[in-house]
RNA sequence: GCCGCGGUAGCUCAGUGGUAGAGCAAUGGUCUGAAAAACCAUGUGUCGUUAGUUCGAUCCUAACCCGCGGCA
């Protein structure tokens, strides 16, 4: 056990899917005595393994309660959550003020890990005090959007909200019922909740930041050589889920990958269109983690340019 | 060898006698309680080759090359 009074200073490894950063995170609590929290929208399912990468632990009885025991580190929000349950930002972040507490408590270093920009996001710069999403207002504007169409609901957004309207594309059909679900919460616009710099930085005077960069086409082979040795399990996942009686829609079973394994299982596509298309989508949301990681003009980044470059312990070290 | 069909963007294909377009991919971007979500923007071309007809050909004609199918 480390030494009490030890620096529990949390430490945040980001990076897009597939660039190794539960690999470098685990190092790291290795070398520092540290836990894991997991900012990753996918990998807090239960049964969904190859798919979302999750690292590979037991569930372990131990003096600090039940938990997932990855090489011996515990992992939490790592395979809690039934795949028939959602999930969302804040549900993450009081989830991991919980977990963080409690590792800084036992004088160890929270390690988060995590693909989700918009997790880190709302932890570290925290989400404007608005009403919690309401599943029957949510149905009853996506069955106007059905009806009448998403312009027809901009209208109404642009009437009550002509800042928020000027924001959200007529398109995003999400962020629009958003706007509107939360007027018809409170009564006033969402843009009345918005705060200024809400996106720019990340805190680094609370904790050390580092993003993970690899060069494009590298992490593309990444992808393509991961994606070739997981499908076949992604497919005994998927058969066993649908065995137990969860439904194809499910929230866990809409994460990437998982469709085009429901349409391998029905025949409807072959192995090799299978695999090329979780390529492409993996490549998709690769390229829009980035994207949203570029915006931390105030965080250290690792670049990497060759597969040789990948060695976690070693990277462990050095940022250490 | 003969007959038929085809050759246009990275891929699948549409199209017009006045030098071209859609989907997907690609590239850049957006993101406040679904975020592995949902969106926005933008190209890309010797229109198989050569010759002919024409003021003008990617489009019509011919030959040739390549691919696919059928017949031998």
């Amino acid at each position: 056990m480390p030494a009490p009074g030890k620096n529990t200073r949390p430490i945040v490894i980001m990076g897009p899917t597939a660039s190794g950063k539960s690999a470098l995170a685990l190092e790291i609590a290795k070398e520092c005595g540290g836990e894991i929290i997991s900012a990753d929208s996918r990998q807090v399912y239960k049964f969904l393994s190859a798919g979302t990468a999750k690292p590979q632990g037991v569930w372990t009885d131990t003096p600090d309660g039940l938990l997932y025991l990855v090489d011996g580190i515990p992992c939490h929000l790592t395979d809690i959550l039934d795949p028939r349950a959602s999930y969302d930002a804040v549900s993450f972040v009081s989830r991991a003020h919980k977990a963080a507490t409690e590792i800084t408590e036992r004088n160890r270093t929270p390690v988060f890990a995590g693909g989700t920009g918009m997790y880190i996001q709302s932890y570290w710069n925290g989400l404007d005090d608005m009403p919690e999403g309401n599943p029957a207002i949510r149905e009853k504007l996506q069955d106007e959007i059905n009806r009448n169409g998403h312009r027809y609901l901009h209208a109404r957004l642009e009437r009550i909200d002509p800042a928020a309207a000027a924001k959200i594309p007529p398109g995003n059909t999400h962020r629009l019922i958003r706007a509107l679900e939360v007027h018809e919460l409170t009564g006033k616009p969402i843009s009345s909740f918005w705060t200024s710099q809400y996106f720019a930085v990340l805190p680094t005077h609370e904790a050390d930041f580092l993003i993970i960069e690899w060069d494009k086409d590298v992490l593309s082979d990444r992808i393509r050589e991961r994606t070739a040795l997981i499908f076949d399990d992604m497919v005994e996942e998927t058969k066993a889920l649908l065995a137990e009686g969860y439904p194809a829609d499910c929230p866990a079973l809409k994460s990437l990958g998982y469709p085009q394994a429901l349409d391998f299982i029905s025949n409807s596509a072959d192995r090799a269109e299978s695999i090329h298309k979780i390529v492409t989508l993996t490549r998709a949301y690769a390229k829009r983690q980035m994207t949203w990681l570029k915006r931390y003009k105030n965080v250290p980044r690792i670049r990497l340019a060759k597969p040789e470059d990948w060695n976690p312990k070693r990277i462990a070290r050095t940022i250490l």
